[in-house]
DNA sequence: TCTGGGGTCCTAGGACCC
DNA sequence: TCTGGGGTCCTAGGACCC
């Protein structure tokens, strides 16, 4: 075991626990928490809110499950079909006395967006700085504002704000590293309140399951297996050259966060990256089929890209067959720009490499995303013949085709 | 018996430039 | 005539997270 401190050093990433405080709060079963601050008659009860999902339908998956529900074995991820196997959908309010069953409810973004809204406002308070990793959870740094003696304190006074303020409950880790304060905060829940000083954090560490180190998902937990890991304790009893051979980049991430290592400060969120939406469908080859489905993820892509006031320049699709054979196609064009027209033409065309495949899920996406730019001129494109849509390559190198006037920048700028 | 949907980051090969 | 190498961009796929 490498003690903290120890020389054998790395480049960019140093080999001791920070000196910082950080929280990770997060909300217990969130989607099913904001459904109950509306519907306080489900407050106890067994609750399961659907993605995909419509009121009476069977298709879609678990969004979340309170803990009621997980009862009887329902669980996240899981289709609604195998839901509704374990646990039956209430047909009335009174059909639970008798027979077990649960609310069956549609997620709704909107609402749970602001109930979020409201749970940062209050972390905000409390915080130095704040980072939101999704509408559920967040880390705030909170070094200035506590020590480790009274770090617990103020973990109890920001939950209880929020319970009382918001209606919900959350849980709340604390560490010195933004790692182990999501590990603390995953520890003990619902309503949990763990506190990892920086004395204990290696302890704490040893015997934790791999698969809870962030990173470390399905596939890497199995060939961990096989090299007879467990633990995080086991993986610090490797070098980290060795798992850097076998998992490559991740490999070291994996052997830092197994003995507390973790420079990371809390910072805001960046910019997105991409935008994108998909849909499932009944497996199909069927064209029509295929292309009215990615024209309406069109049109949600690219209204989402306008409201942000978000420009893209590489445009792709996505088709999923089944069972799960996963496609990508992208194509970037000279500069970026919003125009749901060529969205739409560079989507069908890529679309066309499918036209025999079996679709049960299309997707659209944007991405190399520039916030509050300036479009470029799209004239370029105007002039372009019937026979080139679809080919927005063509036409862009002749480099004298525009003057940029206005201070715009034209396309050919960047060919 | 069929897994939803929105994301991020890393890797790897090929094209192209200097 | 032969021999390199570094850097960046683009595309496709994979693992992971919530």
């Amino acid at each position: 075991m490498v003690a903290d401190g120890d020389t054998g050093s790395l480049p960019g990433a140093s080999h001791r626990i920070p000196d910082q405080i950080v929280f990770h709060a997060d909300v217990d079963c969130f989607y099913a928490a904001c459904e109950r601050l509306r519907h306080p008659e489900l407050v106890g009860e067994p609750v399961v809110i659907g993605m995909g999902y419509e009121d009476g339908e069977e298709h879609g998956a678990v969004a979340t499950a309170s803990y009621e529900a997980r009862e009887y074995g329902v669980e996240s991820a899981q289709s609604i079909n195998e839901a509704l196997d374990k646990l039956p959908r209430c047909e009335t309010v009174d059909c639970r006395a008798e027979t077990p069953c649960a609310t069956y409810l549609p997620v709704d973004m909107e609402y749970y967006e602001s109930v979020s809204d409201d749970v940062m406002s209050i972390l905000e308070e409390y915080a130095d700085s704040l980072r939101r990793v999704s509408i559920d959870e967040a880390y705030i740094d909170v070094t200035h504002r506590a020590s480790w003696e009274d770090a617990a304190t103020l973990a109890r006074e920001l939950k209880n704000r929020i319970r009382n303020e918001v209606g919900v409950t959350a849980s709340v880790g604390g560490a010195p590293t933004m790692s182990a304060a999501k590990i603390a905060s995953d520890y003990q829940k619902p309503n949990g309140l763990v506190m990892i000083p920086p004395e204990q954090l290696q302890k704490f560490l040893t015997d934790l399951p791999v698969e809870d180190v962030h990173g470390v998902g399905p596939v890497t937990a199995d060939t961990l297996r096989k090299m007879g890991i467990k633990t995080a304790g086991d993986v610090r009893t490797f070098d980290v050259t060795e798992l850097e051979r076998e998992f490559g980049e991740r490999g070291r991430e994996i052997w830092l966060r197994s003995h507390g290592y973790d420079e990371r400060e809390v910072t805001p969120m960046e910019d997105a990256k991409s935008i994108s939406n998909e849909t499932s469908l009944p497996a199909t080859a069927d064209m029509e089929v295929k292309r009215e489905k990615i024209q309406a993820l069109v049109d949600q892509v690219t209204t989402r890209a306008t409201e942000k006031e978000v420009l893209y320049r590489t445009i792709g699709i996505k088709v999923v067959e089944p069972p799960f054979d996963v496609s990508t196609r992208e194509r970037s064009l000279p500069a970026a720009v919003n125009e749901p027209e060529l969205v739409e033409d560079i989507v069908f065309d890529l679309l066309e490499e499918f036209t025999e495949t079996k679709a049960r899920k299309v997707g659209v996406r944007v991405s190399n995303l520039s916030f509050g730019g300036k479009q470029a001129r799209l004239t370029d494109w105007d002039v372009q013949s019937e026979d080139d849509v679809g080919n927005p390559y063509r036409g862009t190198d002749e480099k004298t085709h525009h003057t940029g006037r206005d201070g715009d920048t034209s396309l050919s700028d960047f060919s």
